[in-house]
DNA sequence: CTGAAAGCGCTTACAG
DNA sequence: CTGAAAGCGCTTACAG
């Protein structure tokens, strides 16, 4: 049905040969004979099969984006600003959707290396991820956005977390507070236990309460968060500040205890992590962690480029640390005892 | 690199034809045989080439989907839906972000079709789109959702806009409104002039007070956005009610209001469309027409599936029109004169 | 039950 | 400047 390069070649009397040089713009074709070419793939609307072309070079010009849940404003985020940048490298992104799910990522993967994809870039990674670590292991280029593996070699552009937390904790602690309540992630991730196990150690540093019950998990289902809260509130002394591992989840914090009536700051203060555009809005207003989502993203598909067309020194590992920033706004304020 | 079908079928001794059938689950092998070459496919996790496979079946189990605006709830929460759903199905959804930018969408839909898609799924079109419309010329199984084209034969799946627009109007006009400012999307879309026109056809038949200065285009800028609202409530009579054509946009006009320091809804009501999961956030509780976000996406990517896997009778177009639900919630309320 | 051969739509040395 | 031929990794009649 649609046009083939070989009918190109027939209908303008040349090789395949030929047609293929000036497709590729290559050197070595007489003008008239370029121009005749142009002239009927223009004219037909002439479209080449990347895909067959790949068999022969091995390169698709297709990277494969894998989000932990891209209705999460951070990685969609994320995914729109790789999108673009892709493009001007002439790479066309696909993006597939785990929702957590560990199944779903793996089918992901596969079907993205069954597609050939020239490189992954993986935001969506449990700590101990057999199959992210059978891509990496396989060779393919690969970068870890936002969340990174156990295994320690591995290419990552991930935010420094413990600096994130501790921007936090100084802060609640310069607003009087001495009690905090922690929603952490699911534990299975990196940015899930490194947030966790900074909060424990700041929190004993700054001369907070410690204790587990100031501690949950929270999950991606509103539900697990509701829960969490409930908890924390129904504490015999329950904290004055509740910092939620991320801002998704802190917005969930934040709806629910509206919902209970109680005034946000001046009953409870809230915290989160990422600082996604959503917290900036004059009704949510939330004091955050800014990641430096854009950053990280450009960082990483401009690496990942690198590594694909071979201009990045690939002996050491890349990880970067992002510096993430404090972002002050109304959702924490002194607590009034 | 990677294991081929030939090396399983060396490795094996057997040709690749046997291979191929035991990786396509055909009949007529010996069990043996086949128990040997599954048993080596597991051990060295050979995974066929999708592409190559394709050449010859015509098939790539892959559906292009594109977006206006990835990081708009509306869009988001439809790809997630859709994906999994396709996923069910076997097919692999890879999704392109056009930004709203028509060059953006003619590059990635070329990049879809050099990729050799099995089908459209088109969230993006302009009303006059000749790209779009080359594609479903070309013969490409295509569905619009949420965006349909001028033309009349295409496939699409929308929400009723009159109906959800008349929704909308009637419940301002029972609270008591008579002057309500627009702000419309951009009139290149379907929701843009649909949602208008109906806009102003009910406004007429509700005996509101209309003119054209009561309606602002509005864009996906928020800047734009802005100027829209501080025209609207610079108006000699300002308007007691702001309707903005989708929840992005409304999301905009609440920030700004608020930012203002006015009161929602007691100095003015603010109502939006779409249904997005934010609206019912305690922060925001936007009233909003729901328009079945999750039905729609459903019916859409299994209606296209339909059509490439050839179940679905192709005689008459699809067109499916979703029956939009007023939801109150506390961004409108009585004027107080 | 199995294999040899052709072919899907391209690119790329090689030869002229 | 141009073309014939081989081959990328698969599938599929066809023959046995």
């Amino acid at each position: 049905m649609a046009f083939t390069l070989k009918d190109i070649a027939y209908l303008t009397g040349v090789s395949t040969a030929t047609v293929s040089r000036v497709l590729n713009g290559k050197p070595g074709v007489k003008p008239e004979t370029r121009d005749k070419i142009v002239k009927l793939i223009k004219e037909v609307d002439y479209m080449p099969d990347i895909t067959a072309r790949s068999m022969k070079t091995g390169k698709t010009y297709t990277i494969g984006m894998v989000v932990a849940d891209i209705t999460n404003p951070f990685y969609s985020e994320a995914a729109k600003t790789i999108e673009f940048q892709a493009r001007k490298h002439n790479y066309t992104l696909i993006v597939g959707n785990t929702g957590n799910n560990i199944d779903e990522e793996r089918t992901i993967i596969t079907a993205f290396q069954e597609r050939n994809v020239d490189g992954f870039l993986i935001a969506s990674s449990e700590l101990r991820d057999k199959k992210v670590e059978n891509v990496i292991r396989a060779g393919y280029p690969t970068i870890l956005y936002h969340r990174r593996l156990a295994q320690e070699r591995a290419n990552f552009i991930c935010c420094d977390e413990e600096k994130g937390v501790e921007l936090a904790l100084t802060h609640l602690k310069n607003l009087g507070h001495r009690r905090i309540g922690f929603i952490s992630g699911p534990r299975k991730f990196s940015t899930g236990v490194e947030r966790l196990r900074s909060f424990m150690a700041s929190s004993q540093e700054l001369g907070f309460d410690t204790g587990a019950f100031l501690i949950k998990e929270g999950g991606y289902e509103k539900s697990r968060t509701i829960k969490a809260v409930k908890e924390l509130l129904n504490l015999p002394e329950p904290p004055t500040a509740i910092f939620a591992a991320n801002d998704f989840m802190a917005l969930q914090v934040l709806d629910m205890v509206l919902e209970k009536g109680m005034r946000v700051p001046d009953e409870i203060s809230i915290i989160g992590f990422d600082d996604i555009p959503l917290a900036a809005h004059h009704s949510i207003q939330l004091t955050t962690i800014d990641v430096q989502l854009h950053t990280g993203a450009i960082t990483a598909i401009e690496k990942l480029i690198n590594i694909i067309d071979g201009l990045e020194n690939f002996s050491e590992p890349i990880q970067i640390l992002l510096e993430p920033k404090l972002k002050v706004r109304a959702s924490t304020g002194s607590p009034c005892y």
